[in-house]
DNA sequence: AAGTGGAGCAACCGCGAGACA
DNA sequence: GTGTCTCGCGGTTGCTCCACT
């Protein structure tokens, strides 16, 4: 049996909200509070006996959440809180209200669309003019070679030596990611490593128990000199080997990885021909942008696609991807294809 | 001027967690 | 222990505006 839905759907009005609506929700809150009863909120205002005002109180929690309540900050994003954002973002994931409360004023809705319209979008940007500068940069490099053999018409050729075929690997700069923050939140209730740990681990950890990471690590993890992988480490073992491949779930042979801070499932396909294809597929929790996306890919797995005869990504591009903080040497410890990553690692260095 | 497509943003939806009877 | 209800969250939708053709 379904759940009962919280309000009427058919007698309540949705849609923008409009000021009179505002107004009354906005009085009746600051007069009484909110009696801790959202759904029994519209009635108590009156907004479901008086005709044209009727509203779920849903609705109306999602209004004075985002709206409404004082101290509220709209737009007018600032550099700093860019920074913050970004930096929560790639050290926690898509938590928004998480974010949002490190932000005072800021509603996790607010940023949640800032991070998806804008903040995505200008990373994005300054990580592609890095790509370029790195690639004018690599004259000799695998693409300019890659670009040979695509006016050449080489089919076979991709990141994978070819029969013993001494091919450098073209390893991109690291994704281009906010300058390290000048952490200035007022909040005290952040601004301490022990605050971290604690938001960290009230998230349910992104660390295993022996590793407590430090302000500058959480913040910052691109930058961390510590002994687990750095991000450019991280990133260096995302490899990506042109193959043709089969679906992941479909395999007779795949192998899921599951991360044991974050339990994030990775399938791992291997074939005869050893580390020929390996294929990762997963969540990983909001690392997409910087680690699945085209836009970290274009250059690489792009150049190789326009090396390959097929055009279709989903089948013929793999990725090996380790995430920050859970590609640390328990993860190598634990997790059956440990080896995979490491010879990847050990293998591209070689090339 | 009209049509079109993209960006930005407000609002909605559905789910999981927790409280409570 | 179970069922019901509400809250809160993250993902998604759809509307509006604006630039461009």
């Amino acid at each position: 049996m379904g759940r009962a839905p919280c309000c009427d759907k058919a007698n309540v009005k949705r849609g923008p909200w409009s000021p009179e609506e505002d107004a009354k929700l906005k009085s009746y809150i600051e007069k009484h509070g909110t009696g801790g009863n959202w759904i029994a909120l519209p009635q108590k205002i009156g907004f479901i006996s008086e005709a044209g005002l009727k509203r779920c109180g849903k609705s109306c929690r999602l209004r004075w959440l985002n709206y409404l309540r004082p101290n509220i900050k709209h737009g007018g994003f600032t550099e700093e809180e860019d920074n913050i954002i970004c930096s929560l973002y790639i050290s926690i994931g898509s938590r928004w209200s998480v974010i949002a409360a490190q932000l005072p004023g800021r509603t996790d809705n607010d940023i949640k669309n800032y991070w998806n319209t804008r903040l995505k979008k200008k990373l994005l940007g300054k990580h592609r003019k890095e790509q370029q500068q790195a690639c004018n940069s690599r004259s000799n490099g695998v693409v300019v070679k890659q670009e040979n053999n695509r006016v050449s018409g080489d089919s076979s050729s991709s990141l994978v030596p070819q029969n013993g075929t001494q091919q450098q690997l073209y390893w991109p700069q690291m994704p281009m990611l906010p300058p390290p923050l000048q952490y200035t939140n007022q909040d005290p209730s952040f601004n301490d490593q022990e605050s971290v740990r604690k938001l960290l681990a009230k998230l349910g950890g992104g660390f295993n128990n022996d590793y407590q990471p430090t302000l500058d690590e959480v913040l910052n993890p691109q930058f961390t000199d510590c002994p687990h992988p750095s991000s450019q480490q991280i990133y260096e073992e995302q490899v990506h080997i042109g193959s043709s491949s089969s679906s992941c779930m479909n395999s007779t042979n795949n192998n899921l990885v599951q991360f044991p801070q974050t339990n994030d499932q990775y399938c791992v396909e291997g074939t005869s021909s050893g580390l020929d294809m390996v294929q990762v597929q997963g969540n990983l929790s909001g690392f997409e942008f910087f680690y699945g996306e085209d836009l970290f890919t274009d250059k690489i797995i792009g150049t190789t696609a326009n090396c390959s005869q097929s055009t279709n990504w989903g089948e013929n591009t793999s990725t090996v991807i380790c995430p920050p903080f859970v590609a640390n040497s328990n993860y190598r410890q634990e997790t059956p294809k440990e080896c995979i990553f490491q010879e990847l690692s050990s293998y591209t260095r070689e090339q």
